[in-house]
DNA sequence: AATATAATATCAAACGTTTGCAATCGAAAC
DNA sequence: GTTTCGATTGCAAACGTTTGATATTATATT
C-alpha cells in the first residue's frame, strides 16, 4: 500500500542503506545515484515515515503543549508562539488542553512521554512551590525537558518562564490606590493557582504599603472565568461595607465583573475601579477599555518554545534556564485618573 | 535508560511476548504471571513506547487538526470539542494553526501523513469547490482519513461538516432589511475562504428576495481579522453614498467595524446596524452585545472528531458523511427593532 | 498408563527506518 | 601487473513493540 525505502530501493536497483543515504543528504552517494533515487522516490509518491524514524532516532520532533483552558484568549496566543517556533524548527506539537483538572494533566502528561515527545511545556493547574509534595511529584520525575510556563518549578530542576506576577500584582493594586479608590477587593481565580496566588501577594503588599488594612472579606477566590467574576462580584456587593474597586485575576474574569457593574448600575470607573491581569485582545477593544496588567503574550510563547528547543538540542547554558518578564500596567477606562491630591506616600516594598 | 518490554521479562523471567500479552490484557496468560508481570513493571516505572507500537500497529491514535486562525475565539471553542473527544477516545491531537497561509497548510498536511496521524481535521484556507483544481488537488491525494470543517470536499470524496452559512448570510441580511436598514454593505474576510463566500451568496440572496439592487460597491473583502473591519468600514462611509448597515463575515470583522462606527459618532443600532457571523463569546459581552449568527462550536468540533473517528475505526456507514447545521439569528444590540411598517414580503428563496 | 485436550508460554518475523562496518570497484601508483 | 587507496555501496543489526505459529506443560479422559 504505501511506498517504503524499500520499494524506491528495488526500483532504484540499490540497498535501502543507499536510499536513506541519498534521500536525507548523507555524505559519501554518488550524485549521480542520488539523483536517481530522488527521481524514483518523486515518481512513487514516497512518504517518509516519521514513526519508524522516530523509533530509531530516539527523537520525534515533536512537543506537548498542556495549557489549563484554550477558551480563555491568553492561552491561544501562546499557543501561537510556541507552535510558530516549533514549527519553523521542523517540530509539530501535541496539545493538551486540561480544564484546570489535575486528573486530565495527568493523563496528558503520560500520553505525552509514551508518545515520546522531545519535550514538553506546562502550565500546571496548580501551584507547584506550595502543592505538597506528593501532588506533583510526578512533575519532577519527568526526565524529559521541560519548561514550566507561568508557574515555578518546586524542585528547581526545571526551566521556567513568566511574567512578575508578584510585582503585577502589585502595580495594578497601587494604581487603584493612587487613583483615589480605597476599599480595594481582590476577585482571583483558582485558588491554588501560582499565577494566582503571586497576584494575591503582591495585592497584598501594595496595600500594605499603603498602610491600608487588608480585609480578609475582600479576598475572593474562585475560577478564572466570568462567571466567576460575576458571582463573586455579587457577593462582594452585598457586604455590609463594600469595596469601591477590584483587582481580578485575570482579564475574563474582570469581564464579568463588569457585567456585573453594569447590571447593577454602578458607573465604572467613576463610582468604581476595576483592573485586570494579562491584557488580552478583547480588553483593549473600544466598547471594554479594560484597565490592566499586560504581559506579552505571543513573545512569551515563543521564548517557552526556543528555550524548550535549546535545552531539547542540548544547546543550553548549564541546564535550568528562569525568565522573568516584566509586567507593565495599561491604563484604560475601567479606572479613574489620579486627580486627588490624597497626600500618600508609597512606602518601600 | 529508559526500561523495556524486555527489562520487564528479564526480571520476571518470561519471554516478552508474554509481557506484552500481560500487559495488554490479552487472554491466553495465566493470572498469576500477569500479576507478576504488572508488578514487576510498576516498579521498574516501564512506559510503554507508543511509537514502537505504532510502527507495527501501523495506528498512532493521533489526529491532527488544522486550522487557519487559533487567535479567533471561533477556533479554540472547536479546539477544545474535538480534543475532549479525541482525548476521551485515547486520541492525541497535533494542532497546526496555518495563519491562512495557503503553504504552511501544505506543509503540515505532510508532515501530519510523515507521522503517521490516523485522520485529520481541516478547515482548509481556501474554497475547495471553487480553487482550482491544481491549487488543492493534494487535499484529494490524501488517502487518510479526514474530515473538512467549515469548508466542501471538491470530490466528495471527504466528510464534511459546516454550519449552513448560505442560509446564516441569508438570515442575517433579511434580519438587516426587516430591521429597516436599505443600504446594506457586506465586509467579508479572505475572499477565497468557502465560509465567506457561501455568506456573500446568501448576502445576495436575501437582497434579490427583497428587491433590493445589489450595489459592487457595497460588497469589500479582505481579511477575518477586526483590523480589516475598521479598515473597509472607513472606506465605505466614504463612498458618496455610503451604507446604513452592514453584515460582515464574522464576528472579529464586526468588532472592527464597530469600533470604527464608534470613533466615527455614528450611532448603533440608530443610525447604523450590524450583524455579525459565529457568535464568539464576546459577542455576548453586556458592552458588545453583537447581533450575530450563531454557530454551536464546541458541538461542532465534538461532531467534527466524532465523525473521524468513526471513519478511522470503520464505524461509519459508507464512507463520506455530509453534515450541515442550521444557524441560528441571534438578536441583540447592534440592530434596531423591527418597529417599522415597511410593508415588505420576502420571495421565495 | 497412555493419550487427547486445553492452557500457557516461547519463537521469530514484522513494522520502516538509520548507521557502523565490511565489501566492492576503479583507478592511480609503483 | 600487483598493490593501494578512496569513493561508493551493501550487509545486517538495532530501535521496542505485536502476534501468528509452534512448543511446552498440566490436566482430563479412557
Amino acid at each position: 500500500m504505501t511506498v517504503t525505502i524499500k520499494d524506491i530501493a528495488r526500483v532504484a536497483n540499490c540497498s535501502y542503506a543507499t536510499v536513506s543515504r541519498a534521500l536525507n543528504n548523507k555524505p559519501g552517494i554518488n550524485a549521480q545515484t542520488r539523483q536517481r533515487i530522488v527521481n524514483v522516490a518523486g515518481q512513487l509518491g514516497y512518504q517518509p515515515n516519521a514513526i519508524a524514524r522516530g523509533l530509531v532516532m530516539q527523537r520525534t520532533h515533536t512537543i506537548g503543549l498542556v495549557i489549563p483552558d484554550i477558551v480563555n484568549p491568553f492561552f491561544p496566543e501562546i499557543a501561537r508562539g510556541v507552535e510558530d517556533v516549533a514549527s519553523d524548527h521542523g517540530y509539530t506539537v501535541f496539545l493538551c488542553n486540561t480544564n484546570w483538572d489535575q486528573t486530565k494533566e495527568n493523563v496528558y502528561l503520560k500520553a505525552l512521554q509514551e508518545k515520546r515527545v522531545d519535550g514538553i511545556i506546562i502550565t500546571p493547574s496548580i501551584d507547584l512551590s506550595s502543592a505538597n509534595g506528593t501532588d506533583y511529584a510526578y512533575l519532577n520525575e519527568i526526565s524529559l525537558p521541560l519548561v514550566i510556563f507561568s508557574g515555578q518549578s518546586s524542585t528547581g530542576g526545571h526551566s521556567y518562564i513568566e511574567i512578575d506576577n508578584h510585582r503585577g500584582g502589585f502595580i495594578a493594586t497601587k494604581h487603584l490606590i493612587e487613583a483615589g479608590y480605597r476599599r480595594i477587593a481582590f476577585i482571583g481565580g483558582r485558588e491554588s493557582s501560582h499565577s494566582n496566588s503571586e497576584r494575591l501577594k503582591g495585592y497584598k503588599s501594595a496595600l500594605t504599603s499603603y498602610e491600608i488594612p487588608i480585609d480578609d472579606n475582600f479576598i475572593t477566590n474562585h475560577d478564572f472565568y466570568s462567571e466567576s467574576g460575576y458571582a463573586l462580584m455579587e457577593s462582594l456587593l452585598s457586604l455590609p461595607n463594600p469595596p469601591d474597586a477590584v483587582f481580578t485575576g485575570n482579564d475574563i474574569i474582570a469581564l464579568g465583573v463588569l457585567e456585573c457593574l453594569q447590571k447593577r448600575g454602578i458607573r465604572v470607573p467613576e463610582d468604581f475601579g476595576v483592573v485586570g491581569f494579562d491584557n488580552i485582545i478583547f480588553s483593549g477593544y473600544p466598547q471594554i477599555q479594560l484597565t490592566t496588567i499586560s504581559q506579552p503574550q505571543y513573545l512569551m510563547g515563543k521564548l517557552a518554545a526556543e528555550i524548550l528547543l535549546n535545552e531539547i538540542n542540548g544547546l543550553s547554558t548549564k541546564g535550568v534556564r528562569k525568565t522573568i518578564l516584566e509586567p507593565e500596567l495599561i491604563i484604560r477606562k475601567t479606572t479613574r485618573k489620579l486627580n486627588f491630591p490624597y497626600n500618600i506616600r508609597e512606602k518601600s516594598r
